[in-house]
DNA sequence: ACGTAACCGAACATGATGTTCGGAAAGTTC
DNA sequence: GAACTTTCCGAACATCATGTTCGGTTACGT
């Protein structure tokens, strides 16, 4: 009693429909209907399926899960899991786009978020030192800035160099002569720029 | 000719209506005309002022760009422009609601952050070590996140702490031993690289 | 007090969402 | 391969939010 293979080719369809678009424009402004034309697939039948775009794209992200899940038992080329996030998002770069419009990619890049911290909080051993949610948020955030600084700054840049700036970001932290404007009161500063 | 005191009585009068209604529901689920009810304003005029509801919110955060600003000038209590904000935040904590929702709180956090990156813009020097844009977009996301952190499960904590925390993250990074599962390859299981 | 600019609100066009239903077209089982 | 079952289709429909228009009213500035 296997999964009738209309269902599974309907739901396939529909999660390639919408990669397809989301590469091409922003997340927020594809319709229901986009997606009905671009996969083929009758109106009734979506909502047979899905009750409406979010959950679309939160089911069609189980993919991403499965590709981490995958990364960290297989150890391909002896990867970390990191590495091979960096690496696969280079290879679909146009993915780019998703993370990239305002109001479509702010959405995109949270429904992303939790499938990361998803994976991660199956990983991520007690912290000794700083709350566990806390870290685990954090390092989704900072994977989440790299992407997109590498993505939209930097796109020439290698998946290799992108992780490498990554890791250096999560576990040194940002320099603090940089951060001082931030942290400390105005007094102490020469002529205004 | 200063400005027209119905256009500044409107204005504010959106902003407020926004806010308010932010704090209750989620910001996408609210439409126009909630908001018109809300700060009892026609729908033409709506329109007049503003393009869409998205931009009504652009525009009320203007108000938090100033009291940036304004704290960082003023250096009130001694206070860095990081604390001013965490103190901020702890005032009006209901806007909580604002930065929870999923679609919607993914939306105003965007918002947010864009008015954060544009004041860090002005005020963060050259960075010697670190992209520039990329020090800056860590900086707000860490920001970002420790507020949701904070505000999300524990509520109970005061703006001080909690800003401790986020200078802790930021300026640290995380210890590697959490974070090793996502930056090792699973193989090298044993404890110590 | 007068002229002007802003506001109101109802009406309208447009376009997306989500539901319903009968019939056609798989698929599955024996 | 025939019978039974499930899924898919697609058109029609109700609903709701958006954004525009316009004539009439109100309140501002000088």
């Amino acid at each position: 009693m296997a999964i009738d293979r209309r269902v599974a080719r309907t739901r396939t369809a529909l999660y390639d429909a919408l990669v397809r678009l989301i590469r091409v424009k922003d997340y927020d402004l594809i319709t229901v209907e986009d997606i009905l034309r671009e996969a083929d697939v009758g109106r009734s039948t979506f909502y047979a399926h899905f009750t409406s775009k979010d959950e679309l794209l939160a089911r069609s992200l189980e993919r991403l899960r499965a590709l981490l899940v995958k990364a960290r038992e297989d150890g391909e080329n002896g990867w970390s899991p990191s590495r091979a996030l960096f690496e696969h998002v280079a290879e679909f770069a146009d993915v780019q786009f998703a993370l990239a419009g305002r109001r479509g990619g702010a959405i995109v890049r949270e429904a992303v978020d939790e499938v990361i911290a998803g994976v991660l909080r199956q990983w991520l051993p007690q912290a000794t030192d700083i709350p566990r949610e806390l870290a685990i948020r954090q390092l989704v955030a900072t994977v989440n800035t790299t992407m997109r600084w590498w993505q939209e700054s930097r796109p020439g840049m290698s998946a290799a160099e992108a992780e490498a700036m990554f890791r250096r970001l999560l576990t040194n932290g940002l320099p603090e002569d940089i951060c001082r404007p931030f942290l400390e009161p105005a007094h102490a500063k020469p002529a205004r720029a």
